[in-house]
DNA sequence: AATGAATGAGAGTTCATTCAT
DNA sequence: AATGAATGAACTCTCATTCAT
């Protein structure tokens, strides 16, 4: 890797991400994500004030990984599908993400800094699923006689519980099977008599 | 408060679930475990060994409540439709409980003693489910073209989802939307036109 | 075990005194003296009001099995044999005494309640020892040119390091090399042409 | 002082062996030792990961001092009157040593590590005695009659006896007494009439 | 005579952070 | 830009002792 400027804080970023992943905030220690990075624990603090300001660096990176799911062109219906698609992909491939966006969501109810953050992903998160449902449904591709703001809310619902590493990480047939009901449930597959 | 022989016990897991609830894993402390209880911290490691036995009994709290929304009897139709109204209530009044579930959803990824607690509740839950969608769609009470494991994993993965307090203690409303939402996939409403 | 009085307090002194040889003063602990002596905590402060008084018991009880190696008649030389092949058997017998007594002989140069105690039980022994040496030389039992002091302090010494654990306990060849060469050296056993 | 290496490392261990010679392991805390260094406790735990470590240091530097009282060459006779000389002088000059070898002592009959060092130590001092008194008989320079084994296991135990705080600290007078009566035994004095 | 429950003081250890170099 | 050394505060857990019953 040549040397970037942010090289070392990038790594310091990784580490913490992946020290996040596997232990929790509850097992969080400088000292190891220092180890991990290959620095010595004051070097960590000469590029990051706190532990705080590595672990809003780790949000900012988790909330990006999360972002790139969300699809920017075609129908809604393939827009939503591919949303679907990405998210699975995404949950199976890198279970990390799992852990760190349930740590988030939980530490958002006490630390107001990360709620700001994660509620922004996820009010944008939730006006584009409205939107995309709102506009399916005017369109035709996606069926009548759905409320966009419920089946917005329903759907993150889901996947933010399909998300769980108790589900995502112990459990990866639930995984596909939520996802193939819910595509089912919003009309994206044709349905087959069976 | 009269002198029950678990008086104390029972305090003191109380007050380690409304800590775990406020502070989460990351925040629990014995000494304000037994502050909060009202008596000294060597108190509380006579009436439990250690600190992973006082979380041991708060675990077995949370999944009594939980299990206490299965409902019991009733058509399958009912029988949905009560747990969800159960499960609803249960969130909205007591949104503690969706804080502690929460992070023991993310503690049983590092922790298999915790794991193999609630992974069984999560099995029991989950065949029960099933179980009563497969006889909601024999008897007719539910659409067809439903499968019930799909059917289960979906509605599992929503109800966490909608439990995680980003959702439930933050924003009320997407929780009555999503409710509703999954009462209409289920069709336990009549469906109304809109 | 009839009920006599002292039956309890005899209890607690024997587990203690176990106690204190298997785990020496760094680990004994109250609470597991009483648990061996089959009774609660409190009771075993209300039958010693302090740890301190339960240890005066078992220093007692120790000065006593040793002072019964102690012969009270015979020639010098007799008496003499007598002590050494009483104690050579006891420290076989109950090694649990070797620990008890190198315990004692460092906690008495920090402890002058028991430096009290065992000193004045090494004061009765060397008198006694000296006495005899004395009598045996004038006598004409032991060899000439011995002073008395000298051979009282030397054989302490040695008696004394015989019995520390690290040779007593995990080397008892030596402890046989040790006592063999005391004798030879007093002239308790006709030398024989070797 | 000047800034050695290890400076820090050895005051740490100069502390415990001054704390443990005054109050035994039953009182030696890390955080006196600390305190007696001049440093934190958390500064003492940077340099030994554990007090069992700290306690290893202070096991060698025992073990080297008690070593360097060995003579390496002169004959056998005054090697090991040198033995002797130096070893009374080291139990007169620093009594802590003697309440640390007898700890250690004490200790080595629970704690296997221990025992593994102590008793190289021990069994490189009978060897060396053995070898001592062999050459000293075939040589002609000690007296016939003595079995090697026999006079380095009595040997041993005598200065180990002496060695003891009870002897050593508090009856200075007996410990000249045993070593004049020692030195007798082995022939190293000249026999006068008396 | 006996005990379950309680406690103050203190044990070893850990951690985010700082500072001189 | 980097680090070895240091630290205050806090952690879980232990222990001899007490007290109401």
């Amino acid at each position: 890797m040549i040397d970037r400027p942010h090289a070392r804080r990038d790594a310091i970023v990784l580490a913490a991400y992946a020290r996040l992943a596997e232990h929790g905030f509850e097992g969080l220690r400088t000292r190891d994500v220092a180890a991990d990075a290959g620095i010595n624990i004051a070097t960590l603090h000469y590029h990051f004030q706190t532990k705080e300001a590595v672990i809003r660096a780790v949000v900012a990176q988790a909330m990006r990984k999360f972002a790139a799911t969300l699809p920017r062109h075609g129908t809604p219906a393939e827009q939503l599908r591919g949303h679907l698609r990405a998210l699975r992909a995404l949950l199976r491939e890198e279970p990390a993400l799992c852990v760190v966006l349930g740590e988030l969501a939980l530490r958002a109810a006490r630390d107001p800094a990360i709620a700001a953050i994660v509620g922004e992903t996820d009010d944008f998160w939730h006006r584009t699923l409205r939107g995309l449902v709102e506009r399916g449904v005017a369109g035709g591709c996606l069926g009548p006689h759905l409320d966009p703001d419920q089946v917005a809310s329903a759907l993150m619902a889901a996947l933010k519980g399909v998300a769980l590493p108790t589900v995502a990480v112990r459990q990866p047939e639930r995984l596909d099977q939520t996802f193939d009901q819910l595509e089912r449930w919003l009309g994206l597959v044709e349905e087959e008599p069976r």
